[in-house]
RNA sequence: GGUGAUGUAGCUCAGACGGUUAGAGCGGUGGAUUCAUAACCCACAGGUCGGCAGUUCGAUCCUGCCCAUCACCA
């Protein structure tokens, strides 16, 4: 049973982004990184937790100005919600910090000078939009302007809510600054690059992403894609600086550039540590040096991927330093089987949760009882965690001590009789022990607690075997009254022991109650002595009222208002690359974005269906793709300049040499989509059976006479 | 469209190197019990394991295609 050496293991958790509330959707990650940390520690190993506020970037800067406030006194009052909101659901870190300190500097400084030492910083000259009355370069999600496609006002500069079509900032017509209101004038600016394409990055993360146990399987198949084959180097060149005004740190050559925030976030980690360190007296280069024989994990939300797989460790190796030992990615968190809706009431902030008064391990434990160890997306159901926790919280484990200690107070003075070690029931949960810290370790925490609830029901059984309160009732039954009530303490005890790392309040309380010393995972190879005095029984948890969980979406329903004023939390979903994106800000944006969806009925009107731009489209060119099973690549003549590039599924239908020349239908105003093989600019019309019970794949085409380019309305 | 995943009882999910009656919890029905903040115990009902085809003596589990849902496409 005991642990084998004390290992040294440095754990993380995503940086939450300084400008917005924490909700459901980032606590599954806390929650779960918490719970292996815990386990880590019950384990007796040296194992610390660090995490920090993400603070940098246009987002922040903008809101505190909108407010009136400093970034500094944005970010300060965020961190200060934060660090509340996850003390509040027990999430115990070693060190919450901040991105914006001087070890995170120092950190991000050191790596870019190494980084530009080994000749992987490169600077070039870039074309982007600049408000002039601001002052300030523009991403793309700050520049709005009409729609080039439908002519919808207030779009933004990458896509168009109300048509969905995609488009760059330069074809807004009549562009304004989001910012100043001021049109935009392109303008000229030196960036700087990290050189991902560089032989040695593509090398090293070619082998590193392949070696075992690096990241979860699924994770390594999408890496792959990223990479390429072999010999194809799909990597490019990543933009680290961003030109003032901008709120982070300034890149030490090159005044007026600063680190692009997702630069520091990770570095964030480490500066976040090196923190620590100087607390605990730890040393930070034994755990950050290349060879380093400490274990180094990050927890991250699957979205995040790319940052963590392929940017970090490179950096981290071209800069002298060790990389992750692994990375632990997971889904996204949906309620009721959806997204997550503000309009549903189901976008539940972690403050809401507490301040409706609802038990934060009623929440670790439903997420822990659905955790696995892969990519995929966790439901919250939630008339399944009210009789999941009631049932099994409750119902199951609870109630063991609540039906023991009533009778160990009373008649035997609090005291203990020594516990039957042979005991099947006991003797299940001492056998089941390793297995189930190795679903601890696999971080298999749905699987474990599967386990225990077993073992928690063959506790319940026990007890109804024995009948306690028929002994009771008997003259001269008092020695079996005593044992079996002993017995279903120890049982109890050693299953908090298993539910410690998830419900480490509740343990707490179990440890006063039993008048023990705080449990470590050791502990379930022993059993409490004979004559052992416990405190008199006092409820461990109560049940959840459904009523609870109805008040909390009540109190999370927000009206349909259009996106709401604090439009910097607008985290951009598509324009990746120009903001940070943690999984919950994304989540946060296609919320919102899914509200329209909802909204519309069964019908659309006719103004929706004028929407759609149908055209008569002659088929000029149509030609196999390589490496595409079911795509047919087709040149439409619409009557523009030139023909449209579109990719249709078809192939299976259809030879490519007896499309050229026929007419076709289009539609000629869908968002290009960015694909594999190229940009497709539109979308043939094809029919075929919904049901599937009738095979077959049918191009539409006009009657005789109908000329390229003819509107179909 | 490509890639990665998912689709198993009303609900949330397990599971099976392909092989006699596919499991759990919740919910439902019936019983037992009253120690336990109605908790617990026993039993019953409930599924053509998304669809179609193939491989096989045999497939829900393998292969192919299709459908649906989710994610990513920097």
């Amino acid at each position: 049973m005991s642990t084998t050496q004390p290992r040294k293991i440095l754990v993380t958790s995503a940086l939450p982004y300084a400008n917005g509330a924490i909700h459901l959707g980032h606590l599954v990650e806390y929650i779960q990184t918490d719970i292996w940390v815990r386990f880590q520690k019950m384990r007796g190993h040296e194992c610390w937790y660090v995490c920090a506020d993400d603070t940098h970037g246009t987002p922040v800067m903008l809101r505190a100005e909108q407010e009136g406030i400093t970034p500094e006194q944005l970010i300060a009052r965020v961190h200060a919600e934060h660090s509340r909101d996850f003390a509040g659901f027990l999430v115990n870190f070693d060190n919450y910090y901040s991105t914006h300190s001087p070890e995170t500097q120092e950190c991000a400084n050191l790596i870019y000078r190494r980084l530009k030492e080994a000749g992987l910083i490169e600077v070039r000259t870039i074309e982007q939009y600049y408000d002039p009355v601001k002052a300030m370069f523009l991403p793309d999600r700050f520049i709005k302007g009409e729609c080039p496609k439908c002519g919808a006002k207030d779009q933004y500069g990458d896509n168009c809510e109300a048509c969905g079509a995609a488009y760059t900032p330069n074809e807004l017509k009549n562009p304004y600054s989001a910012v100043s209101g001021a049109p935009p004038v392109l303008k000229n600016s030196e960036h700087y690059f990290f050189k991902l394409s560089a032989p040695q990055c593509q090398e090293l993360l070619r082998r590193w992403t392949r070696e075992k146990g690096r990241l979860q399987p699924e994770a390594a198949n999408k890496l792959q894609e990223w990479l390429g084959e072999e010999g194809e180097n799909k990597l490019t060149d990543w933009d680290i600086s961003r030109d003032a005004p901008y709120f982070g740190f300034e890149i030490p050559d090159a005044p007026g550039k600063y680190f692009y925030v997702w630069l520091d976030a990770p570095i964030g980690y480490m500066g976040s540590f090196k923190n620590l360190c100087a607390r605990k007296g730890l040393d930070f280069d034994e755990w950050f040096k290349p060879d380093s024989a400490t274990e180094l994990y990050h927890f991250i939300g699957k979205d995040i991927l790319y940052f963590h797989a392929l940017f970090w460790p490179a950096e981290l190796a071209h800069a002298g330093f060790r990389t992750p030992s692994k990375i632990f990615a997971h889904g996204f968190l949906t309620v009721d089987g959806a997204k997550m809706s503000k309009s549903r009431g189901t976008f539940i902030t972690a403050a809401s949760y507490l301040a409706q008064g609802l038990d934060p391990e009623w929440l670790r434990y439903y997420f822990a009882g659905k955790l696995t160890n892969t990519l995929e997306d966790l439901d919250l159901s939630l008339d399944d965690f009210v009789a999941r926790v009631n049932a099994d919280l409750i119902g199951k484990y609870i109630n063991i001590a609540s039906r023991s200690a009533g009778f160990i107070i009373k008649r035997f003075n609090g005291q203990l009789a020594p516990a039957d070690a042979d005991l099947p029931a006991i003797r299940a949960i001492q056998e089941a022990a390793p297995r189930i810290a190795e679903l601890f370790e696999a971080r298999e925490f749905g699987k474990a607690m599967r386990e225990v609830m077993a073992l928690a029901d063959g506790a319940n059984q026990y007890v109804d075997r024995v009948k306690p309160w028929e002994l009771a009732r008997r003259e001269g039954q008092e020695v079996e009254l005593h044992a079996a009530c002993s017995n279903s303490l120890n049982l109890f005890r050693l299953l908090t022991v298993l539910l410690k790392p998830v419900l480490p309040d509740v343990a707490k309380k179990v440890e006063t109650f039993l008048n023990v010393a705080p449990l470590t995972w050791d502990d379930t190879a022993t059993l409490l002595a004979g004559g052992h005095g416990i405190q008199p029984y006092q409820h461990l948890m109560t049940r959840i009222d459904p009523k609870q969980v109805a008040a909390l979406v009540e109190a999370n329903k927000a009206s349909l208002a259009p996106a709401d004023t604090t439009a910097s939390q607008a985290a951009p979903a598509r324009a990746a690359g120009h903001s940070p994106q943690r999984h919950g800000e994304k989540q946060q944006h296609e919320a919102q974005a899914a509200e329209a969806a909802a909204a519309a009925g069964p019908h659309i009107s006719i103004d929706d269906f004028m929407k759609l731009d149908l055209r008569v489209a002659k088929i000029v060119e149509a030609s196999q793709v390589e490496g595409a099973d079911k795509l047919v690549r087709l040149m439409l003549d619409i009557g523009e300049e030139k023909p449209r590039q579109v990719f249709a599924g078809i192939k299976s239908a259809y030879d490519p040499a007896q499309l050229q020349g026929r007419l076709t239908v289009m539609v000629a105003n869908l968002a290009p989509r960015k694909m594999k093989f190229g940009l497709s600019e539109g979308m043939v019309l094809a029919a075929s059976d919904p049901e599937g019970k009738t095979s077959g794949l049918y191009l539409l085409a006009p009657d005789p006479g109908a000329q390229p380019g003819m509107r179909i309305k």
